[in-house]
RNA sequence: GGUCCGAUAGCUCAGUCGGUAGAGCAAAUGGCUUUUAACCAUUGGGUCGAAGGUUCGAGUCCUUCUCGGAUCACCA
């Protein structure tokens, strides 16, 4: 196997060899180019109020915003403040020091001896005003530092995106920004790739998700740009995420962690991906679902528990699929399928709330979703409603439309199923659970007390897309037995998504496990919709993507 | 897997009817001590995704391939 040299990787180029100059320059002036540490503060009076690793540009400039905005407040864009305003405004930020770290957001703009740059933490950006022979750059072998005529050199080697620490006064320039007057920089580390395009991005999607480090830079460094960045869509998903987990966490549920690797692939009608354990020497498979682990765990006792962790499955690529997504199931003892509804929907308003920042309303393609009312509508009515538009659904012309519902029994499953994947699904914009489920396409899950053929189960369906999945969990023995034998009948029949037998989980079922409701909700569909994201691929940080293949390999 | 679209400088993109390869940003050099998409001047930078074909001549037309996107079928 042969090893690609290191300048192969970083290309070379008339950029990079720029920056592997400058870098080298650099080396001979302060040492050693990539020292270990910085210690940010903010300091008054030789005391620390902010320090270290809270004092991140964002905190010093949410810190000083507000001493800035005492004396110069509402500036109308384009407007300069009045020198007194200024005056006044610098008498007080004047007296804090600030050590910050940051990557340089911009090119350096030189004016022959003063220069200006932005430094960015990721999120928010600061300026640095550097006047030549009125600053130092430090050493970082040994503790000297340079003499200022270096050091306006070395200022001259820094590239945009470099990694810099500064130590200076706080300020307010002529046009009213707050800005950094530096006295002390020690360079940190030097970006060997020029940075992304500053007004464009990284515009090629391939590339977007292929180098994702490079495309969040450019979501933190980009002048302008329409709805969310990058950077925004992914703390928006962690937001979504922290408050689904401190929902469940409120409500008395459990966190658990049930295994990625299984003997058997079940849990879901899905293909897995399939490995090999060599110690022991038997086949694994990544888990297509956690679900009959999280139900042995009822029945062990937990009344109340979740899992919040990715499935594998070994199927197509597409806008709604990728092959390993983020589920979020719960199950909740002694709940059924009405209950479970209630709290999922419950749940979902809140972390929607919590991940909009307050709006159970969000903008969608064209749609507008809102969030605020769930409707909840039977299979068969949503196929007579949207589907059928006055034709009956057995296909008998004439019969009554209040006939159709006492025959749900005696449909063709198939049918009703077929009729509302193919006309009902993609008119389900708003929120809306779709109940009372055909039995035979629902193994694990429990009769309804009204109607054999009928399982006690749920879907929940936003903007054409499955989001969640949910049922009373069948909790017999005896009768998930038998689904199972369906199932590997189906198997046999040619089904390869057809469940397997577990027969450690009839066992589990036969200690006894306590009546349950449980839920499973697609975490990264429910991101596309709150970040208007069309495609998973674009909410998932590292998306499989096919490996980059080298020119000799070809 | 089927169909349609795309790949041109480090980045974002033009490139007309087949006739000398272009711009902005970035880079380099010089100027500029409150700029902010800094500005002014100068300079360098190209295997036009790959291979083959048609042609006096191909970024442009044809074929095949690679990668990506959109869309359809299966999956959540």
């Amino acid at each position: 196997m042969s090893v690609p040299e290191f300048n192969e990787i970083v290309e070379s180029n008339d950029q990079t060899e720029a920056r592997r100059y400058h870098l080298e320059s650099l080396r001979e002036l302060v040492g050693n180019v990539y020292p270990n540490k910085f210690d940010r503060g903010v300091i008054q009076d030789g005391i620390t109020i902010i320090s270290n690793q809270k004092a991140t540009i964002t905190n010093v400039v949410e810190f000083a915003r507000p001493i800035k905005d005492k004396h110069i407040s509402d500036l109308p864009e384009g407007e300069k403040p009045l020198d007194e305003q200024r005056d006044a405004a610098n008498a007080e930020l004047n007296g804090y020091h600030v050590r910050i770290a940051g990557r340089l957001a911009v090119p350096p703009r030189v004016m022959g001896k003063a220069a200006f740059v932005h430094l960015s933490d990721g999120v928010s950006r600061l300026q640095i005003y550097a006047r030549k022979e009125d600053f130092t750059v430090l050493k970082n072998t040994g503790d000297s530092r340079l003499s200022t005529l270096d050091s306006w050199t070395a200022f001259g080697l820094f590239d945009h995106g470099d990694f810099i620490g500064v130590e200076g006064f706080l300020f307010v320039t002529k046009t009213g920004e707050l800005s950094v007057h530096v006295e002390t920089i020690r360079f940190l580390a030097k970006a060997m790739f020029p940075m992304p395009d500053k007004m464009h991005g990284i515009a090629d999607p391939e590339l977007q998700r292929r180098f994702r480090y490079a495309d969040l830079i450019a979501s933190s460094l980009q002048v302008e740009h329409d709805g969310l960045t990058t950077r925004e869509v992914f703390e928006r998903r962690a937001k979504l995420i922290s408050g689904m987990r401190r929902f469940l966490d409120d409500a008395g549920y459990n966190e658990v962690e049930t295994p990625m690797l299984t003997p058997k692939a079940t849990g879901a009608a899905a293909k897995p991906f399939a490995t090999h354990h060599n110690a022991l020497d038997i086949p694994l498979y990544a888990r297509v679902a956690p679900e009959l682990y999280l139900k042995r765990l009822t029945v062990g006792g937990f009344e109340k528990v979740y899992e919040l962790n990715r499935n594998f499955r070994n199927e197509g690529l597409s806008m709604k699929h990728n092959p390993e997504f983020t589920m979020l199931e719960f199950y909740c003892a002694y709940m059924d399928v009405n209950g479970m509804m209630d709290f999922s929907e419950a749940m979902i308003k809140e972390s929607v709330q919590k991940a909009t920042g307050g709006s159970l309303q969000v903008k969608y393609g064209e749609n507008e979703i809102d969030f605020s009312k769930f409707e909840r509508i039977s299979m068969m009515d949503a196929v007579e409603k949207y589907a059928l538009e006055g034709r009956n659904p057995h296909g008998n012309e004439g019969a009554s439309s209040s006939s159709e519902k006492d025959q749900n029994d005696t449909l063709p499953t198939g049918r009703v199923s077929a009729l509302f994947e193919e006309y009902v699904e993609s008119k389900l914009i708003q929120p809306t659970f779709i109940i009372d489920y055909p039995k035979s396409i629902s193994p694990l899950s429990k009769a309804s007390p009204e109607n054999p053929n009928i399982a006690e189960r749920f879907e929940l369906f936003i903007n054409g897309m499955e989001c969640a999945n949910g049922f009373s969990e069948l909790n017999d023995p005896q009768e998930q037995y038998e689904r199972f034998v369906d199932q590997m009948k189906e198997r046999e029949g040619g089904d390869e998504e057809a469940m397997v037998m577990d027969e450690d989980y009839i066992r589990a079922l036969s200690y006894g496990m306590p009546p349950a409701a449980g839920i499973g909700i697609g975490i990264d569909r429910l991101v596309m919709l709150l970040t208007n994201r069309h495609s998973i691929r674009d909410v998932i940080l590292f998306p499989h993507m096919r490996p980059e293949r080298r020119e000799d390999e070809k």
